[in-house]
DNA sequence: GTAGCTGCAAATCGTTTGCCGATCA
DNA sequence: TGATCGGCAAACGATTTGCAGCTAC
């Protein structure tokens, strides 16, 4: 079960004019349950309004994602992937089988990164990680 | 301290037919103590052998790396970086001021990695770990 | 009113490819 | 010899940008 993320709203609460192609973009953002990648995301919001370029799709995801609204994956093989910035970091499985991506955390994950990081003499600040793998028992 | 990969030798276990070119490519490889991309392979290609192309420089490093003789990293914002493949698996800190890769492996880690995917219902085929920090005690 | 937006088409950038003479085994 | 290679320049695909007109506030 995945968190509405009302992107409409951040955007207004960082004080961004509005037009009503950003709308449309942050709507979609805003349902997506998937990582969709900008091929995707133009597709969808071209359903709702058949006039907003690419360039416009564009232009306004890296808006977002400088605004911290929106986060940009580059996940293997593959072009960028987005989702809605999340208010708690979570991480990813990706499917290598279906491109499908689930999220997870773990606070022992984290604390063992820190960790080494401190061990090679620095500090860590980000880091990026990545499961792949094959679903089980994917057949009945 | 890192260990020298001897490239040309494994290029010739493959059986793959060895041009000047690609002994060339092969040598910078193996003594390349960093994580070059193709820019600066080009660059210290070309102060061996002057005539050697851009073209030539990507085509064999793709054609290394599907011989698995090679690894290509996409780390955070830059183009892609190789390394002669390692006979051990290791992950990477990168510095975000220099760029500097330090490796590092930590079998605790995986042994989490491979219990996280498990507990999601997948099996772990592969996955990407990169720590981004900045270096503890910089000045003197 | 004016700063900032959008669509279009052209430009850009890193990378790949078709061609054809040259090289390797 | 026959397969494979390499240099060149043109092609490519994803993304960005200049321009001129339009929109938000």
């Amino acid at each position: 079960m995945r968190k509405r993320i009302d992107v409409e709203a951040l955007c207004v609460a960082k004080g961004m004019p509005m037009t009503e192609q950003r709308r449309v973009v942050a709507k979609v953002l805003s349902e997506a349950e998937d990582h969709p990648d900008v091929e995707a995301l133009h597709a969808r919001i071209r359903e709702i309004d058949r006039g907003i370029s690419i360039a416009t799709v564009y232009r306004t995801l890296r808006l977002f994602e400088k605004a911290g609204i929106l986060e940009r994956h580059e996940f293997r093989h593959g072009r960028p992937r987005y989702e809605a910035a999340p208010d708690v970091r979570h991480d990813h499985l990706i499917d290598v089988e279906t491109g499908a991506v689930t999220e997870f955390s773990d606070p022992e994950l984290e604390t063992l990164q820190k960790q080494i990081a401190d061990r090679l003499g620095y500090n860590l600040v980000d880091y990026r990680l990545e499961l792949y793998g094959t679903k089980r028992d994917r057949k009945p």
